[in-house]
DNA sequence: TCTCGATCCTCCAGTCTCTGGAGAATTTAG
DNA sequence: CTAAATTCTCCAGAGACTGGAGGATCGAGA
């Protein structure tokens, strides 16, 4: 039978490497449930905790927002219904980062032509500042 | 010979993108230098700060953090000086750009594979729940 | 049992880069 | 002259935490 543990906040942040006040800070927002106290109104915590902590912080390592993961949980508590809302809301998940590296690949772009185009000289002609005070030194017409 | 303009902040805004609130808040952080007022205590502006606000623009659109902002534009002003500061920065800043890169590239790979992996049926066997609840499923071993 | 350091509590402020609203004053167009 | 547009200051909110102040409580050793 699972271990009847009842953890404290501290225990809980070692178990799942995530920080006491971010634990908190989950709970005001409703990302977790208020956690039962003891007679002293401190945190107790069960094995339901952990995992629902971990699937937080592994969500949020994923670079899931809080409001996608609130869904997700909600999903996650529910196993009969259809997944196609978790599944939807992943691959939005997956559009936005992909768009992020696309845009992020275009600024490495300028970046570097802005870096390798200069003759490191004295700020007069420097290439870098060049093309900071001036956009149509640009390849992409918008960044 | 250079038009003798004086702006308000809503041309300024127009003439640079910038949203008047925006213009406040450079001045604020020290961004832009006070703007002179008139009598009735509004700002104005001349083509150098046209400029000034241009450059900022477009810094901000490549990603510059304002503290690497307010660096150039010192370096700017100043253009006797050799301009190896203004390189290294944004070296430091494409180094910045390209490890945001490779993070945001794992992370995609591993939605990714949470996306592709589902079956489509119902919450209870989705391989995007599943992956969030346990990192084990992941390449990665961290992201 | 006493005491001390560790842990916990709440509340508040700060991070970063804006963005927008309230309410008042002034300018501009018709 | 009036009404609409613009500007002013101040303040709050966004997202996702992070840390500190000041005080209460816990566990372990003497
Ligand atoms: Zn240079
Ligand atoms: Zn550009
Ligand atoms: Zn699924
Ligand atoms: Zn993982």
């Amino acid at each position: 039978m699972p271990t009847m543990s009842s953890l404290t906040i501290g225990a809980l942040a070692k178990r799942t490497g995530v920080k006491i006040p971010t634990i908190r800070y989950y709970e005001s927002i409703g990302l977790l449930p208020e956690a039962p106290r003891t007679g002293s109104n401190r945190r107790t915590y069960d094995d339901k905790a952990v995992n629902r902590l971990r699937f937080i912080r592994h969500a949020r390592e994923l670079g899931f927002e809080v409001e996608a993961i609130r869904q997700l949980l909600a999903m996650a508590d529910d196993p009969g219904r259809p997944c196609r809302d978790a599944d939807l809301l992943a691959r939005t998940h997956l559009a936005e980062i992909e768009s992020r590296i696309a845009r992020l690949e275009a600024l490495r772009d300028e970046v570097r032509r802005m870096v390798d185009g200069c003759a490191q000289d004295q700020v007069r002609s420097c290439h870098v500042i060049e093309v900071l005070a001036d956009h149509a030194h640009c390849l992409h017409d918008r960044h």
